[in-house]
DNA sequence: CCATATTAGTGACCTATGTCACACCCTCAA
DNA sequence: TTGAGGGTGTGACATAGGTCACTAATATGG
């Protein structure tokens, strides 16, 4: 399971023995079954998690109680309320699994030991941030730009694992769509 | 001008005279004028921006030959295709001036060198980009959860000061939504 | 100061998508 | 074996929002 964080780092900032033991050090382990939520509206949400196995979605409910999954996490992610996160307020969202998951545990004060102790890991985070904002503009983009049918091809193209592994409404969920029309867009 | 950037900085990190000479040396300025592309699709992006004065608008325009606004950007705001920058690959997007703007710009070599020679400058970057991060997703949660209505007046509360500056049209196309519904909201 | 864009409002109509209701699976645990 | 809970498809209908066309009011550049 360490090797999963190692290699992960590794992919953008190589680390020898020493340092990456330093790294571990910073992180706690947890496993949820499915179903659990690892946090819900309204918690503290005191780390960030880094999903060595398994698959979440984070999800807003709105006032009507309709279910947003503003993301999915699968192996290899990070993934936490990060707004809460940062500025230390309550989550608005809530993380659940969809499947049996392990995880890593990043406390933010670690998270900021780790960035001002290891130049590298604080490199490591920045590409990493840099990535995810980029990612979000492309599904503002999405958004903005396509119907339910094209948003619906785009993600079986970028992810077709997932689509073995969550149910239609949730794709449904995440496309922006009632899960009816998302039926309909292929029948 | 240069008070701009450095106060921009200093709202995160302080920095010494010293400190922001150095800095300031891996940037260059440049003006343009109203209507003028800083760059366009297609273009190499050679620079990230930052916006000492003036309004741009990021725009992506899709097949059909509709333009889409992913952005505003004015004083104090960091802009560019970070995509197409961070990537080296032409830009997908163009950036646009609403206004005569005055701009810092730093290539990624500079921003680079910055990030390894000066760790101030790396932490700043990522707390910036990790702002940047939380602010797509709220406005992606903000695409999915609300309808047009909405998110005019999420909108309007949150930027007052764009209302002043930017036509209806641009808004809208900003919203997602067409001129004319725009008008009708609040007819 | 005129000519031309740009911007805005609005009616008529069309279309994608949402909502509600119901039927019909599965799967899994008691 | 049965019953409950999910997940899925689909018909009927409602509605938000898009598109097109036209008018009028402002900017704006030469």
């Amino acid at each position: 399971m360490q090797e999963k964080l190692r290699s992960h780092i590794e992919q953008i900032v190589p680390l020898t023995d020493d340092e990456f033991s330093f790294v571990l050090a910073h992180f706690t382990t947890k496993e949820f079954k499915k179903k659990q939520c690892i946090f819900r509206r309204g918690d503290n949400v005191r780390y960030a998690y880094f999903i060595a196995s398994g698959l979440l979605k984070l999800i807003y409910t709105d006032d009507a109680a309709n279910q947003h999954i503003v993301s999915f996490a699968m192996e290899d992610w990070w993934e936490s309320d990060f707004y809460a996160y940062f500025t230390k307020t309550k989550a608005t969202m809530s993380l659940k699994c969809l499947e049996a998951t392990k995880v890593f545990c990043l406390s933010l004060e670690d998270y900021q030991k780790l960035c001002s102790d290891m130049q590298k890991m604080e490199s490591f985070f920045l590409q990493k941030s840099n990535l995810g904002f980029i990612g979000s503009q492309q599904r503002i983009l999405s958004l903005l730009t396509t119907n339910a049918k094209e948003r619906y091809e785009q993600l079986l193209k970028q992810y077709p694992a997932l689509f073995q592994r969550v149910s239609k409404t949730q794709l449904a969920s995440y496309l922006g769509v009632s899960r009816e029309t998302l039926s309909r867009l292929y029948s």
